[in-house]
DNA sequence: ACCTATTTATAATG
DNA sequence: TCATTATAAATAGGT
């Protein structure tokens, strides 16, 4: 469309290539433009002049960044750059090592066991021994914690029912004492620091000794 | 173009604004060749129809990806910033599903179990159980199937030990009768197809059925 | 940049 | 959907 008709090939006159380049830029900008509007259609359009420059177009209510969003998953095709391809790599990356943990769990739970030779069945029944060897070394600890503790407070228990048991004698002495002059404050006071003594879960309770 | 002149604004009959759309789109992809032919020029366009079909054109020697990979240094723009997004919340998900999985296994295996409080331990003691339980089902499937073949075989072994003794009554019967010609080597002869006959891992032997 | 002869694209139609 | 064609639009070459 000119006065001249021209071969599609590389204009080797450097202006007359620009400026074919110009006009024809701006047509195809302006029929992309066009089409977006009159067709309802999504338009994406990049072009680099030789010189490297840039010009684009992008169909409105929409942005590159969707469009070749939808390029990707339409096309199959992957547009991204350095960073998305480690991004990605480390996602399937990481979701091997999960799939090989799903696995190795299930083996450990005892589900999907069929597809195993004896030899490896074996090997998961060492596994889960040796874990509940461990499992029942640290149970065991606290179960004898839990005995210590239990025996400490026993020994409280005894040693405070003692105190109590002297005291009651005490107090039955002093009541017969009493029936003279008797000034109840002095018993209450001989009671008190005995109440605030008493602490079960004394956390230096074990340097003591009491039989 | 064409018989009448159009305003550029949505065509509101489908019939046309698909043919329009297959009209135009062609034109601009075609220009876009053209341009990239006569001009030299980097052009990418892609285009959906209002169907959601994609359309696209790169010039050649070059991809859309490197396309935008220019586009953004040279526009500044980021193309791929939603996408980063959703990439870098995926590998946090699928990183806390690994060590969730990661402590479970630990557990499993009887490691990092001091912070753990008895009720936790039961449970997974309770799972090893149940794990130990399910695998020596399999184990014993695995070894009453053995046993079953060791059964058979030496059953088989019996039946071929019975056999080999009746063919040797029978040599000896012959040998009687030869008393008068014989020749050591033909004793060795008639053992002979007996020692490979013996196949104790016929793979068919389940389907024999001797008492 | 503009002009315009000419080519090209395409709207309407069959 | 495909071909035709009259007409609008794009543009090559010139100024």
């Amino acid at each position: 469309m000119g006065r001249g008709k021209i071969e599609i090939k590389r204009i080797e006159n450097s202006t007359n290539r620009q400026v074919t380049f110009s006009k024809r830029r701006n047509g195809i900008l302006k029929k992309a433009r066009e089409i977006s509007v009159l067709c309802d259609a999504e338009v994406g359009v990049v072009i680099f002049s030789s010189a490297g420059k840039l010009y684009d177009y992008c169909s409105p209510k929409t942005s590159l960044s969707k469009i070749l969003e939808k390029y990707q998953t339409n096309s199959g095709k992957i547009l991204w750059d350095e960073k998305h391809k480690s991004l990605s790599a480390e996602i399937d990356r990481i979701k091997k090592e999960n799939d090989t943990m799903q696995i190795e769990l299930r083996h450990l739970k005892g589900e999907d066991l069929n597809s195993l030779q004896p030899k490896d069945l074996i090997m998961i029944e060492e596994a889960l021994d040796n874990g509940l060897t461990n499992l029942n070394e640290k149970l065991m600890e606290h179960w004898e914690r839990r005995v210590t503790n239990n025996k400490m407070m026993e020994d409280e228990n005894k040693l405070l029912a003692f105190k109590l048991h002297q005291q009651d004698i005490a107090l039955s002495g002093s009541m017969k004492d009493l029936e003279l002059g008797y000034h109840p404050d002095r018993d209450l006071a001989a009671q008190m620091p005995i109440t605030f003594r008493v602490q079960p879960n004394h956390p230096n309770l074990q340097d003591n000794n009491y039989g």
